[in-house]
DNA sequence: AAAGAACCTTAACCTAGATTAAGGGTAACT
DNA sequence: AGTTACCCTTAATCTAGGTTAAGGTTCTTT
């Protein structure tokens, strides 16, 4: 199998997330290269809605996404950010092709790579590769979502808010503060009290 | 490569597992089997305590364990509980090789297989089925836990208790409330109150 | 440049759920 | 068979965090 040269640059950034749990061979890439699709996301489009069956697994090469449920009372709860070389999908609505609770919004203009459904399933079959490289990038996304399930259990909000200050410095510059009390699970009011409190200590 | 004839029969509910997913060849059973150990565990035995490294991939056969963090105050939160065809094992303590912050515990007497961390490895490096299934197993247990964080999220005490005896009627005859509430996020006596005050409806 | 939309903060009041304490019931080791 | 440990419930009191409302500020879009 011959690889396109060169290789398109927008696709460097995902070969080099792959690279970094099992290397990819020429072959590997010669496959997935065709799989995959460029796009650019403006602020505040969506690339997931409710009610919609996600077909993608989007891979963000730059920008700034939220996942969000909406209850019943039309209130937005964050269960997770996604910024560069991460996956911004509904890995259930994916697999079991069931329509989505979730929202996958841009706060950022960005750019997405999207592969989809059945070419994800041909790459998982013809090379053994992919199901050995998203096992594991699944495995990270399981520790990460228990983590975050265990300090919504076992902590307070102001100190998730400081272990939220400490594990992502970068977003909680690059954010609004009533996204970060959606992450938090506080109201945006509730925040701007534990930032007065945290100042005046 | 020959199979053990008989298999050993305690063996067959975990290969009835993996044929759920990608069903397993005699070479693949043949690869297994001398990396399977069974365990019998008594109740109020651990499997894993904080602190510890988890060794094992621990498959249910038999039995009911909770998987639970101990908060600064001495309080368990249960992350989850076990039960037959299921595993119970702390992935990220058992990936990265780092100490626990969790339990698991059993909660009645029962039956584990146990896969040793370096076996697993061996199994994923020689045959790509491991690699898919547990791909898959993963995937699942993902979408279980986000549905949780979803609930913990945007549904009150009452509503996840209901969804709770709904999506497990089994585990709300099998289990104290006590455990029940650990697993909702609530104490046992506003357990005691919501129960109280469902049937005087 | 203006207008609107989103964001941040403060403060008074409210509520879901925690805490403490106490009594009675039931299961499980000796 | 007895006793210890766990379990369930009720009720009074307490608190972390929500709600509502209002004013000021800063982005965004036209």
């Amino acid at each position: 199998m011959s690889i396109p040269n060169p290789v398109p640059s927008y696709i460097a950034p995902l070969i080099a997330h792959f690279n970094d749990y099992l290397p990819m061979d020429a072959e590997d890439i010669a496959m997935l290269l065709p799989r995959v699709v460029e796009r650019k996301v403006k602020r505040r489009q969506f690339i997931l809605q409710e009610g919609d069956v996600c077909q993608h697994y989007n891979f963000v090469v730059s920008g700034c996404f939220k996942i969000y449920k909406v209850d019943e009372k039309g209130g937005e709860h964050n269960i997770q950010f996604v910024t560069e070389n991460d996956w911004a999908t509904d890995i259930g609505s994916f697999h079991a092709e069931k329509p989505s609770e979730l929202y996958i919004e841009a706060i950022e203009p960005g750019h997405i790579l999207q592969i989809k459904r059945p070419d994800l399933l041909f790459l998982y079959v013809n090379s053994p590769k992919f199901d050995r490289n998203f096992r594991v990038i699944i495995e990270d996304k399981f520790v990460e979502l228990q983590n975050r399930l265990l300090q919504s259990f076992c902590v307070n909000a102001t100190e998730r808010y400081l272990a939220f200050l400490e594990q992502y410095p970068e977003l909680s510059q690059r954010l609004p503060n009533t996204q970060i009390a959606s992450y938090l699970g506080i109201t945006p009011e509730f925040l701007s009290k534990i930032r007065k409190d945290l100042v005046s200590k």
